[in-house]
DNA sequence: GTGGTCTAGACCACT
DNA sequence: GTGGTCTAGACCACG
């Protein structure tokens, strides 16, 4: 695992761990079972604090991302969204309506959007 | 003028009231040349401190959607914005992958996210 | 507000900190609206530090006990508890068993162990 | 002995372990004098590490509830409480009070409580 | 003033 | 070695 963090983003850095691991199990580079680098390891890889790598580790945790054991390490959740349908819908409207309002904003058409969530999507299927 | 408030969510109140008029404005419902509430009136109308809507008409102003006009209000600027496009294209990628990413992980397929922007899309031309 | 600490229980901080809320709340002392001590009131009446306290803070809201708001102060929820009743039971089994166990093991009988959960609930609806 | 781990519970391995040697013995599936499982049995039937099965066996021998023969095992103790009653009660008080505050919380009542406690003991009783 | 993030460094409990 | 808790102190964003 090798995020990259931009300390200028305003983006929290535990926040910015966050993404990067989510996006690694979307992507499929982590696989439920994985073990992760552990918080000392991801520290000093990162350059970070160990608490805000806990602090990251401990809110994946507590999305169902990962599971944390002591002595052993941190390693991927079989993915099982814990949300309902309606809670999953609902999560995905906000976060696309707050896409296509930007998006808008900035005088981008449907179609232009749409072309660039394929983009994303398949850069992101073939693993970058 | 009558933005929802959702003091729970995290998302910084003058975040939200700038997301609002931006959504008011891709939506038609505001156009340029139109004059929004005052501050002293929206502080009123959504119970929030004056300073939080100052903030939020600051930034608006900043990013040139808004403009103000001494002793007259505020009003709306001509659309056009004020991002090369390196710059409009940087935003959208990185809030289209944000988008991309919290959906897959939630089990959502690319189709299904492109229909849900579809929707979306659909909602704020109809000026929902 | 006004906690106990036992530093030497071994039970950390944060977790006395949550139990005092939780308890205040039980008790009638606290109500659904109320704001509470702030992270760093409560941090020099305890004389911890404040991240302790926030970290107590922290995961009563994500036990939907209290909510926080930046700039304002923390505030008790409608206390509706966010659990299935199937769930309410599991974990009210899971703390019975372990109390049942304990007692028999000390030697206490069934109504002794009856006994004392009266003379606790009375207690606490005493406001003790 | 087949104890059943929770390794996401959050409570120590060798904490689960010991809570498990109690509940059979104040069950009556293990009676004074009888061997259990040696340390290194365990652990394999466990897969946990045998130190962790050793932690709590020698808690366990603390607390009186087996002792260890070099060589031959280790067997269960005299169920004699080896606290003073001023201790018993102080250790009771405080579990019932956790699990009063808890059902409390969670909506039930005095009642429900007590029930509760009922049907774990004839559980207990029977065996299961 | 509030809560939120982060650092540097310590000590403990668990495996 | 692992994760978990806590401190002292800093700085930022928000209302």
């Amino acid at each position: 695992m090798n995020p990259v963090l931009d300390f200028s983003s305003g983006v929290p850095i535990y926040r910015q761990i966050m993404d990067q691991v989510k996006y690694l199990v979307v992507s499929g580079h982590l696989k439920p079972g994985d073990r992760i680098d552990s918080i000392r390891e991801l520290s000093v890889k990162l350059k970070v604090n160990p608490t805000t790598v806990m602090k990251a580790y401990t809110e994946l945790t507590r999305e169902g991302v990962i599971f944390q054991r002591r002595g052993q390490g941190c390693f991927i959740c079989d993915s099982v969204s814990r949300f309902s349908d309606a809670e999953r819908l609902r999560i995905i409207d906000e976060k696309a309506r707050a896409l296509v309002v930007e998006a808008m904003h900035l005088g981008f058409s449907e179609d232009e959007i749409i072309e660039q969530v394929k983009q994303v999507t398949a850069k992101i299927n073939r693993g970058e």
